[in-house]
RNA sequence: GGGCGCUUAGCUCAGUUGGUUAGAGCGCAGCCUUCACACGGCUGAGGCCGGAGGUUCGAGUCCUCUAGCGCCCA
């Protein structure tokens, strides 16, 4: 039943599917909403970006978080642990145009049982169809529900102790009415508004762009050396890259510092072409060592320009559309010829081409000073763009930041931050904060900005004098819904209302997963919302601290007056071979489930978890081979300290229970129980640690105390990957080590009394160490648990120490079970392994196998080494099969062991040892005697 | 240009308030196969801890300077 005990032959393959199924069934991660906060430990994940797959810096990223939930979820907390998908905004509008074929037209009306012309891309030659909104947004609702399907599969085979049952998605209902709610309350509270400003517009996507979302890149242009005409008819030389920006010049500027204009500043220039006049003025970002050290001050060229435009008072003149293209209307100022020249020569050009006509333009009047010197200079971009931000004038939302930086770190310093050093990414940002945060698209695939505007009798509209829906009513789209008060006839009539037709940006929204996922909107006293949030932790990677972690403390602030967690465990970036960081755009991702298949996922979780906090991390498939090992030595030690054979009663089973006792002496002396028989007394065994009364016995349940202190210790400092180390490298050290040393012990060859020491030792040790293995390795952890315990390990409590050690060494006795154990009991395990690598070595150098016997072995060392060998002799020379051991107090330690000269087994090796013939034995006299001298 | 991080064995990385002789895994070499594990085990070789200076009885560890790499922000 409960108990079936070790299989014969354990075994990696289809732990993945049968446990995740069985989690699933069982409810294993559920998450007690009755829980009362204190004893709530919420997390915070920022949801993946659902556009086509997930890849390994995602699995990277989220074992981390993992390992804690698992850790905290087995010390007894309550876990929250949702999880979402960012299924909103730009990456999926894109996905849908390529895998359907099909792009958005706002204009055309919505077609019923549209079927779009493609499933996986257009091939060559077709063309996109054009939908209507409500029809695109029906694709990007199908797509995304398909690769938010491959997402929880790849999630559950990993592994994450996910409660599915509190799924989000940052487009659906819950998302859009939380969105909308805090919307409104910012509106309410003038943190959020909307203006006409200079905006970074990417042109190809027809949108606005956040300061958080743009990206410099370097580009090949060409310096242009303008002769602007000043008073007196000398020129004033202006170098640029952007010629074609020449009718949207509105001043020139120079340093206050630089001699060489000092008596220009104030002067009046004429441009070249176009004939206006603009004003030389003074800035101190103007460059004196860039070109001829005046730059050329247009509407808008870069962002020092709209710095100039705003501080200097500068007049706009624009000429870059929306479209990429220059405008139609003549920017005023222009001198009549000049204006003639724009609208017959540069009117509707693209950017481009208009550079070209306006450079020919220049070089035929012979203001164009020399031939062009090309450059290279940063240029911004939006990230997933491929063009050159253009600047335009429009309206948009946005919400204030600038106003709140000082609130903003002082939020900073009170998260704590895994690592500290982290908390500068956010310092930076905010600090160099240049703009409020500009949070509308003008796109089809998002959460509408509830909000109409009146229309006037003009038919304009309002926009000081938003409508805005009730909050009960959200979530809204005020382009097919009614604002209170008006009747849907009245929609862009004159004294009627109009739609904002904008979408809010997917941060606007991402910001809220504590909100999303924590039910916000349920607004019940003791509910869900008051026992997660604050979350208790926020995990994620420092890529996107500037933009997902600053954002949503941004809006936690704002909302609630809070930070939206108290912790924030930053994970580092993988990186290739090559130490590149792993991305889309360099095409050198890796796809996890190929991994997972391959290596199984507590491989790939091991190989996760030893990426500590913060550190960038190389993708390596051996250490993923190396997890598969450590994965497989769990399975095969537990078979081995709950095989039957180990637990026959005639070689003692007595003490562990006298029911049990009698129960198997029944079916007489020396039988070895069933699997479960062996299972239930190792279970019984492994929480009774008094039964470990030999010195080594306690001795490694000691040294069991001292790593479950510091992988506890660890893990309440996230740092999950010493935990993970210090619970290997004990392991390693039980198995090659304690396990070959008790083992003839063990298996009653010492008497009953001995047996039943060395075996409550070795069920106490798998049963601490399989939970400490717990959160890195579920799916093993899970599997050898369930040969001989009760219920899930993962719901199993975490270890405590059975005493607490000293550090005087003298042993505190605090709820200790081990009477007479002290810390230095530590101090006859590690000799033990000492000597035990000692006499191998000799082995080795004899080129003799393990079990080859020993004449005699002399150990000479300090006298605390040779009191705690004294302990251990008998198991010593078992193990290694030794006839004499001999221990000696000296003052340097050596150790001299002396193989057995009789018997064929002892062979010599290698001069006549190899090849076809009888082995050489080795004869008296030249028994290879390798005495070793080592200082402790 | 400013900030942050990294530099330890061929490779990937530990090294917790300074403390004897700097560790692990992979890789490499040699040896060992029935009694948990050959999807294994044991043993070994391999390091002036990036460089220079300083503090100290003592520095991989603390301080200063410096070089290289990476990231973030201008």
């Amino acid at each position: 039943m409960a108990r079936p005990g070790a299989p014969d032959k354990p075994t990696l393959s289809g732990l993945e599917d049968k446990w995740s199924r069985r989690w699933s069934e069982d409810g294993t991660y559920h998450f007690d909403s009755s829980s009362p906060r204190e004893r709530v430990f919420s997390i915070d994940t920022p949801p993946p970006t659902v556009s086509g797959s997930l890849h390994i810096g995602h699995v990277f990223s989220y074992t981390h978080t993992d390992t804690i939930a698992r850790y905290k979820r087995m010390k007894g907390y309550a876990v929250f642990y949702p999880m979402g998908w960012d299924d909103n905004g730009l990456p999926t509008e894109r996905r849908v145009q390529n895998y359907f074929g099909v792009r958005c037209d706002p204009t055309l009306p919505y077609q019923e049982g549209f079927e779009p012309p493609a499933e996986g891309g257009l091939g060559k030659g077709e063309h996109p169809v054009p939908v209507s909104r409500p029809n695109f947004v029906e694709l990007c609702g199908r797509l995304t529900a398909e690769d938010e399907r491959a997402f929880e599969e790849t999630w559950r085979h990993l592994g994450l102790s996910v409660d599915w049952r509190h799924l989000y998605t940052t487009i659906g209902d819950r998302a859009r009415r939380t969105s909308q709610r805090a919307f409104l309350r910012l509106l309410r509270r003038g943190e959020a508004y909307s203006a006409e400003a200079p905006t970074l517009w990417d042109v190809d996507f027809g949108t606005a762009v956040a300061q958080a979302e743009l990206v410099d890149r370097e580009r090949h242009g060409a310096y242009h050396k303008l002769a602007f005409h000043g008073p007196g008819g000398a020129d004033l030389l202006v170098d640029t890259t952007r010629p074609e920006l020449l009718p949207a010049c509105v001043a020139v500027a120079v340093h206050p510092d630089d001699g060489r204009y000092r008596a220009l500043v104030g002067a009046t220039v004429t441009t070249p072409l176009f004939g206006a006049s603009v004003p030389v003025v003074a800035h101190p970002l103007a460059e004196p060592e860039k070109g001829t050290g005046a730059a050329m001050v247009c509407t808008f060229g870069d962002l020092t320009d709209v710095t100039w435009w705003r501080e200097l008072s500068l007049p706009v003149r624009a000429v870059v559309g929306r479209d990429g293209r220059l405008v139609g209307a003549t920017p005023a100022g222009l001198s009549p010829t000049g204006a003639a020249l724009y609208s017959a020569e540069l009117a509707g050009k693209t950017v481009a081409a208009a550079q070209k006509r306006v450079v020919e333009l220049l070089r035929g009047s012979g203001e164009l000073v020399g031939e062009p010197r090309s450059t290279t200079h940063m240029v911004k971009f939006y990230e997933r763009g491929d063009r050159p931000l253009e600047i335009v004038t429009s309206r948009q939302w946005w919400i204030r930041t600038l106003a709140h930086r000082e609130e903003l770190l002082a939020r900073g310093r009170e998260l704590h931050w895994y690592p500290g050093f982290m908390r500068a990414r956010y310092e930076d940002w905010v600090t160099g904060l240049n703009s409020d945060w500009l949070i509308s698209r003008q796109r089809f695939f998002g959460v509408p900005f509830p909000v109409w505007y009146p229309l006037d009798d003009g038919g304009s509209p309002d926009y000081s004098r938003p409508l805005v829906p009730d909050e009960a009513d959200l979530p809204i789209d005020p382009t097919t819904d009614t604002p209170p008060g008006y009747t849907p006839a009245q929609r862009d009539m004159t004294g009627g209302f109009t739609a904002e037709q904008d979408v809010m940006d997917t941060w606007a929204t991402s910001s809220l997963t504590p909100e999303i996922a924590g039910g916000w909107e349920d607004q019940a006293a003791g509910g869900l919302w008051d026992r997660v949030f604050p979350m208790d932790l926020r995990a994620q990677a420092h890529d996107i601290i500037r933009t997902w972690l600053f954002s949503t403390v941004v809006r936690s602030d704002l909302e609630h007056g809070t930070l939206p967690w108290y912790n924030a465990v930053i994970s580092g970036w993988i990186l290739d071979p090559d130490r590149k960081k792993m991305s889309k755009s360099v095409g050198n991702v890796v796809t996890p489930n190929v991994l997972l298949e391959k290596h199984g996922s507590d491989a790939v979780r091991y190989w996760a978890a030893s990426g500590r906090p913060g550190t960038d991390t190389a993708f390596e498939e051996g250490q993923m081979q190396v997890g598969r090992k450590l994965a497989l030595k769990v399975l095969n030690a537990s078979r081995f300290v709950l095989s039957p054979n180990l637990w026959e009663v005639g070689a003692g089973a007595g003490g562990v229970s006298a029911d049990d006792l009698a129960e198997i002496s029944a079916g007489g002396a020396r039988a070895a129980p069933s699997a479960g028989k062996a299972a239930l007394l190792a279970a019984q065994a492994a929480s009774r640690p008094e039964l470990a009364t030999d010195a080594v016995d306690r001795a490694v349940l000691a040294s069991l105390d001292r790593l479950i202190l510091v992988a506890t210790r660890a893990f309440e400092d996230y740092d999950y990957a010493r935990a993970l180390e210090r619970t290997e490298a004990w392991f390693w050290d039980f198995c090659d080590h304690y396990l070959e040393l008790v083992k003839t012990r063990a298996y009653g060859e010492k008497g009953a009394e001995r047996a039943v020491s060395a075996r409550a030792a070795l069920a106490g040790g798998l049963s601490v160490v399989l939970r400490l293995f717990a959160p890195f390795m579920p799916f093993v952890t899970e599997e050898a648990w369930s040969w001989w315990q009760e219920g899930s390990v993962h719901r199993a409590p975490w270890p405590e120490p059975w005493r607490v050690p000293s550090d005087d060494g003298a042993g505190a006795a605090n709820g200790s079970q081990l009477p007479g154990a002290t810390p230095a009991d530590v101090a006859v395990y590690s000799a033990a392994i000492a000597l035990l690598g000692d006499i191998r070595r000799a082995k080795s150098d004899a080129k003799v196998g393990p079990r080859a016997p020993v004449e005699r072995v002399v150990f000479s060392g300090p006298a605390g080494e040779v009191a705690a060998l004294s302990l251990v002799t008998e198991d010593l020379r078992a193990a290694q099969n030794v006839a004499e051991l001999v221990l000696a107090a000296a003052g340097t330690r050596s150790v001299e062991v002396k193989l057995a000269s009789a018997g064929s087994s002892a062979g010599a090796g290698s001069s006549a040892g190899d090849g076809d013939g009888p082995r050489a034995s080795t004869g008296p006299g030249e028994a290879p005697e390798r005495p070793k001298n080592r200082q402790m």
